[in-house]
DNA sequence: ATGAAGATATACCGATCTGTTTACCTTGTC
DNA sequence: GACAAGGTAAACAGATCGGTATATCTTCAT
């Protein structure tokens, strides 16, 4: 038994080169080679590529949003720091070395038809993210913890843009000094 | 002579298509097919499909920008108001029919490697946009104008991935209330 | 030991990709 | 009327695309 199933294998791989390279420009045998696998084991465990984007995508709405969560929690103990420290975590991620944007904007970029199937996920998932703001919201008795959450979304979605379309390394410290202003706001 | 040169009807036609289909998902064949014309034209006017990307984008640079300045300004009368119907001009244009996101935000997906050309001139759009919200600021005598359209155009980009990803109508109101409070900083 | 499961490598399919070439046709100018 | 410029349609080239088929090998429970 191998540390990871050969479905995990393809899944990791396929994340690794959808996010760096894109959707449509990553060939499915280029997927094979670098998970070391053969065509047939791939399309043994998916349909069709496109289900293989879909895997890769709610693969990657579950690692993300949980490394996320633990990033923003582990830089403060209280839900009203954590309204902020969010954006700690936010440049962290800017930080590593293979930052290449939000995969769900990038593929939404991709996928533009809000009914695609692949849209929708990546709406689900910005979704998931607020929600997770707006818990952090409520945790911390904010006045009207959904307007907060929707503002402080709006933030944390500016700055990935800006961080990644312009290279801008201090996207998340200016979203988080604007973020300040509301978090008080909320709570005065 | 027609209307529009063929180089003129090729670009036209490239950029709707790469607009809404993504720039890997629309072949060259296409592009001919809708433009009304033979690929040996197409490769007359432009050495390869990527110099044409390239063409594409500085086309719809100019004319997004043409067209934001002019809805802004159009809305209001002194450049301190226009500081905020910046936002109603995205408003309008989330409600085009045909909105498929910023297509800089998108190419920047499918090119993500900072150096490439393609990602480059995204990167310089986005500043020029800045550029001309720093000239508003400046205009309307804000105490900081560089740091004031900073956070206003992390806002714009906010509202439109919320736009985009989300389907979120409401994105550019919410960012016009929250600029309101960033705007009323800069001249107290 | 045997046989089923699941893997491999590889060849193949038809379609599509970017880009080139050929041969013909139209158009304006001298 | 002749000629050059620039257009068309269409075939072609070579690579790659998503997806399938075949034939071989390993693994492992019985």
């Amino acid at each position: 038994m191998p540390a990871l199933s050969k479905r995990e294998q393809i899944v990791t791989e396929a994340l690794k080169l959808f996010y760096r390279d894109g959707f449509n420009a990553t060939g499915v045998d280029k997927i094979c080679t670098d998970a070391g696998v053969s065509k047939k084991t791939l399309y043994n465990h998916f349909k069709s590529k496109d289900e293989l984007v879909l895997a890769t995508l709610r693969q990657r709405d579950e690692s993300f949003r949980n490394k996320f969560m633990r990033e923003t929690e582990r830089r403060a103990s209280t839900p009203r720091e954590r309204l902020l420290t969010l954006f700690d975590a936010l440049e962290a991620w800017f930080q590593e070395k293979d930052f290449s944007g939000c995969m769900f904007i990038n593929a939404s970029a991709e996928f533009s038809s809000q009914d695609d199937p692949n849209h929708m996920l990546s709406a689900e998932h910005k979704r998931l993210v607020r929600d997770y703001i707006c818990e952090l919201a409520e945790q911390a008795g904010a006045r009207d913890p959904k307007a907060l959450s929707t503002q402080l979304n709006l933030l944390v979605e500016g700055a990935i843009v800006e961080a990644h379309v312009s290279g801008n390394k201090k996207a998340a410290k200016l979203a988080k000094s604007m973020a300040k202003v509301f978090v008080e706001q909320a709570f005065d």
